[in-house]
DNA sequence: TATGAATGAGAGTTCATTCAT
DNA sequence: CATGAATGAACTCTCATTCAT
């Protein structure tokens, strides 16, 4: 197909498209309010079809099954996550603020905006069908590499070592573990301040991985 | 006979009030192995019974429904946890060293001794039905609780502060999170070396606790 | 296409319709059969799919439960009792004679039209669980408040008077538990000749009326 | 065995066959108290142990099964209604009082005397299994023989005739079906003055028979 | 005789998935 | 494409009955 054959599409069929998206965005907005909510399994495919506005049969024409768009909705979060993660860790040039400031904007930014989402990736998609579970180790086996990479810049540009050879594995576990536990843990506290949990949070990895480093961060 | 014997059990009966408790214990163990394997949903009563080779009847005998073998198991390793960190860090009458110990303690024992039973905590007994959900949220509370407790132990004997009004539960929390990712994530991982990583963890912890604390731990 | 339209259902769907209520009555009246001829508790579920050729899963698509497809089955049974007992009695105007008519519609008509539902409703419906047994109580209710009714417009037709305070509820609950027995006796002897019992039972009932009343029934 | 045999039993022989009488009587007891409550099907052989204050081995030790209990208590009424009806009738020698008085006894004796007997004969021993149905319907034929019997007496006696060739099972149907469901309804209702309702039900029923009867009740 | 733990067939209900219209 | 009725395998829980002690 070339570029000019898009052109040629009719404004019909481009609605078409449009609104085939739109409802497919509609589906996983349901699953994702009901499997935040309730859980995987105690949400129907029922309960989805009748949030969306659509038949059972119609969520099986856009999704292959009840597993798939438990997979599509994790796939959506981890794009998000290492997205935002990921460019604001490059603003800093492999500095530790860089790294830190990473830290700040998952509470500040990614927990506020999507509560759902997060719940739904460090709750609901455990213990479930082995696909699911597969599809979230993925996602925390990425996570966890993309710490490790930022660790091992942040060792180059200070020229420090980490105290063992495992050490900057568990950090990134750590990080993943407490960012799991702690935005779980103040997220169903609705009122809480995530402001100034969030900067507590950041004092205690600064602090935890300078205790695990030989050397320390100073620009030469 | 007379009247005091009354009060001693015959061994006959002694023996079947003591295999009654061992066939408790066998169904428990053999749920452990499958809910810890497989999780709970996929783990059938029947699967149970046979492992623990008795009846379906008699796994309802001894529990009231599915849940309920969930939650024994649960409030096992609950007290398992709360007594052996609980005890070390007495120990430490109130020193971060005692506080540092029962977290050590946490991988060199019960993660080593009972890998199943911290791998069913911290994975399976969550997004169940609303009963289990409530007795793991209890469990997390107190642990949590006991940590808060250690917290302003240690605040007093050093006559410390910590940064923010929410430090104590924001430390705590970590903890917590941190402890279920870890655990999870070198115990599937079989050949791992939880003392390399256990004291990893522990520095970690504690230089995030001193980033979190205005003063430091000497003894007057 | 005109708005107008838009309200008339297409002929498919009328016949798809149409099927669905069909079938509703097809899965009662295997239920009706089985219940009747060997009661509710021994009647499962797959029997009355495998009557009614539907599968399980249909029957319950239909119905919420086996005590909700009992409920409808007396549901029906109460409307066509009181309807078809209640307009006979109308065409006398509250005289004795429609009073007396009505008994007959009950057995020359009700009965042999639907002998399996007046056996179900007297003997089946019973002691089955809480909800059915309200029902069925509250149907029994509403028979014995039509009889009342009915005996009050006599008396005030024939301006007469019941002997006690209780005959009216007496001679009401008399009739009920009457036609219950009767029609039960009888109806499992196939080969009995309803019209000469039902008159018999005519005769008695009105025997029995008028030995308790004060005054007779004559219009002036 | 000889009759000089029964002196030799020991004292503690005759205290265990004592015994063994109470016992049967207190589980009987106890599964007429469960069965007339809340039925066949929801009581619980355990249920019955429990109030009887014995095991569950032991009540199927004095019977066979489930069934046989309710058999045994069916049985049990059957006995105590035949004889305290019939005697009541024997002492009219035939005469339409000693009929009558035969229902009043059953209102003023038998139903305040063994009002959950009543309740379970009436509503309960129904719609369960073959055999106790069998059992039920051969107590409710005997009680009808009973009756034509009665009211064949009575025509020898006055030199009357019955309407119908049916006239006579026909009344004793009726006198069965009402006496259960008058006593039924009004048992349940505690309150209520069954004096007045007894007299109100005697006098309905002499109405109907007198309707049904060519010639009169009069001594020559 | 008495006990009560053990049995296991049986039954109701659920719900992801399919497919004719 | 959309619909929603139909499917039936799967799973939990019940409870009358048995039997070793």
């Amino acid at each position: 197909m070339q570029y000019s054959d898009v052109k040629e599409l009719s404004p019909a069929a481009k609605r078409r498209i449009r609104e085939k998206q739109e409802r497919y965005e509609t589906i996983l907005a349901a699953a994702l309010k009901f499997f935040s909510e309730r859980g995987y399994n105690k949400t129907l495919i029922e309960d989805i079809a009748n949030e969306a506005e659509v038949s059972v049969g119609t969520v099986y024409f856009y999704f292959k099954n009840k597993e798939d768009i438990m997979i599509k909705l994790i796939e959506d979060i981890g794009v998000i996550l290492r997205k935002t993660l990921g460019e604001e860790f490059k603003k800093g040039e492999g500095n530790i603020d860089g790294f830190l400031n990473a830290g700040r904007v998952f509470f500040y930014k990614v927990c506020k905006k999507y509560p759902e989402k997060i719940l739904l990736l460090m709750r609901e998609s455990g213990c479930q069908t082995p696909e699911i579970e597969k599809k979230r180790q993925q996602l925390f086996d990425r996570l966890i590499n993309d710490l490790i990479k930022a660790l091992t810049k942040i060792k180059e540009r200070y020229k420090i070592e980490y105290k063992s050879k495992m050490s900057v594995e568990v950090i990134a576990t750590i990080i993943m573990g407490l960012f799991e536990k702690i935005s779980y843990h103040f997220l169903i506290k609705n009122g809480t301040d995530l402001e100034i949990i969030g900067q507590d949070v950041i004092d205690f990895i600064y602090g935890g991985i300078k205790n695990l480093v030989i050397g320390d961060f100073h620009d030469n």
